[in-house]
DNA sequence: ATGAAAGCGCTAACAC
DNA sequence: GTGTTAGCGCTTTCAT
């Protein structure tokens, strides 16, 4: 038994051909016999012959591969986005090298010099800061497309949720209830994700004119849960506390949830919630999470097919797409939940939309 | 600008040395001055060099490259033993690329075509289906390891977890409850863990002397949240109801406890449920959910060093491994939550673990 | 329409 | 210790 994998070569030989014949066959060059073409693909078949793509590559300087990197696997919000980006890579004979980094600065530079030895296509990169970062890796001659994370030093192609319209819709959701005392939980100050959803809570407060109460502002090391969970503790144990509470990411959320269930608290009697980021747990949880929600599938869609675009035509002026967030309304009792548009309105958007939700 | 990236040829010619020796500083090659060393690499460091793994793997043969190939990237299962799988893989030297396959056999194919001609170095794969294997692309010169799921017309190495025994202790816990009649949703046939997680259930209920009730086993597409949800409204809406039901996997339980708040039942007082895999919010339901919890990360490691292993050693006889599962019982009133160990007993695991859990 | 041959960037004998 | 050289498997002129 022969180990070693038939090559070109060894098609030609059994076909009786040259190697550059086979080539052309394999590339769909119109210069070839249909006579020939069928002989040398039932040769192909026979072998069981399978073209390198390390030599491939190496010739042509173009791999059909396009290289992701997010910051946690373990987020729905990157899980789903990678679904988008697989099937629009996919669909267009692109496979997908997918790279975590854990929120890891290092980590995201080893796998770009991975990337780049790899001769990958195209980068689809949710970095995990906003600046620091090295022109060579990041503006050289491979396409990147920033995806929720803003990167203000490197001129790049952006795809991003309207952060801060999402957020001044959660926060106004809330105002309307009545609330005039409410939290905010986010992450440290590093990502623009944070800021601008900090922004967007800033903005609704001052469109109600009600002031800023920096107490009530709170900062967690959104990687660690545990973090999360004591800042909403201490919000919860002011003496004056929040009657609502706005947390900015998932993790975050979670802590919060945490902490809110470990003080014997009830959603939405002592204390109401609106999380950034929906989860698939939501409408399970008791009662079910109001959530602004990222258009995540959409937001990896989109990405790759700015990467293509990008691939296909590296002079084009950089270009930036918000994608609009929706603010989705649980109601426990009342056997709905309501879908609301929220950020830059867009016209082809239904203004609500209506799903039968579970009874309690 | 040069747009071209830099060569060895370039840095050899710019350090006044042949490639070779530039070869061989970086492959940390004995035969090397010390003083020729560091020129070398301040030449690399002064031109930004890259080595291009493609030139590198075409002439080794080998990439540092393993594939991880899972069914569903937005499972917990999954995206927890792909963590596991990284850090192995990233320690050694090695990078990940990661297929998602949606449970649709031909994609899997595909990606393996794909890891084939990037003449990966390993591969672990969670197959979507037990048999029907073409021995050429499963069973071909490059290493795999089955994760989870068993494939049975192919000799490969295998990881997984107890699910026998992780489901024979599940459903003795409803027993041990008093329930006599327990429901069980699990997915199709298909694959060994839907059918080996039925095989503990039966197990549990014939050592308890109880009889095997058709009626109230259900398979739903396990693909489809909606199947189960129908399937768990179904046996609620028997004449004579299971008073506990056990889920076979993630998504089952999904649709499970949306029938189950549809229906206006309260767990544990109307409805008991053991679920199969633990997930990310379980503690934050209402009851937290009881759940036999398999090791998912170590899951990830241990493939990844059996993967590692089989690379250094490819004459090595098959090996399979099964993890031990836990019953991780939460007590929504009692403050804590009870680790008991499953399946096949391992000596060095502690009996029970205790952590304390959410007030209510 | 097909073949010969050069070469992509790298490694590994083999010389010296 | 360092250089020379021959490929790895493929694509792509340039001939024919």
């Amino acid at each position: 038994m022969d180990v070693r994998r038939p090559t070109m070569k060894d098609v030609a030989r059994q076909a009786g051909l040259s190697t550059a014949t086979v080539s052309r066959v394999l590339n769909g060059h119109p210069n070839v016999t249909p006579e020939v073409r069928t002989r040398v693909l039932a040769v192909i078949e026979d072998l069981k012959y399978r073209p390198s793509r390390l030599a491939r590559g190496l010739r042509t300087k173009i791999t059909p591969v396009i290289g992701l990197i997010i910051s946690d696997i373990q987020n729905f919000f990157f899980t789903s986005v990678t679904r988008g980006v697989e099937d629009i890579a996919s669909r267009n004979g692109y496979s997908l090298i997918l790279c975590n980094t854990d929120e890891d600065i290092n980590r995201e530079r080893a796998y770009l010099e991975v990337m780049h030895s790899e001769n990958v296509a195209g980068i689809i990169l949710a970095s995990a800061c906003e600046t620091g970062h090295d022109p060579n890796l990041y503006g050289g001659q491979i396409p990147i497309v920033a995806l929720d994370r803003l990167i203000t030093d490197v001129p790049l192609d952006h795809v991003m949720g309207d952060n801060v319209g999402g957020a001044r819709t959660a926060v106004k959701h809330l105002l309307s209830l009545g609330h005039q005392r409410i939290g905010l939980i986010t992450s440290h100050q590093r990502l623009t994700t944070g800021r601008e959803r900090q922004e967007g809570y800033e903005q609704a407060l001052a469109e109600s004119g009600l002031p800023l109460d920096p107490a009530l502002i709170r900062r967690a090391d959104f990687r660690r849960v545990d973090d999360s969970r004591q800042q909403a503790l201490d919000l919860l144990g002011l003496p004056h506390p929040p009657t609502a509470l706005f947390t900015a990411n998932t993790l975050v959320t979670l802590g919060t949830l945490t902490a809110i269930r470990e003080r014997g608290l009830c959603i939405p009697q002592d204390i109401a919630l609106v999380a950034f980021d929906d989860i698939p747990w939501g409408s399970l949880l008791n009662p079910p999470l109001t959530a602004v929600r990222q258009p995540t599938y959409e937001l990896g869609t989109t990405a790759a097919e700015m990467l293509l675009a990008r691939i296909a035509d590296p002079l084009r002026p950089p270009t930036s797409i918000r994608l609009k967030l929706q603010l989705l309304v649980r109601e426990s009792c009342g056997a709905r939940a309501r879908l609301a548009p929220v950020g830059e309105a867009v016209a082809d958007a239904p203004d609500v939309a209506r799903v039968v939700s579970e009874r309690r």
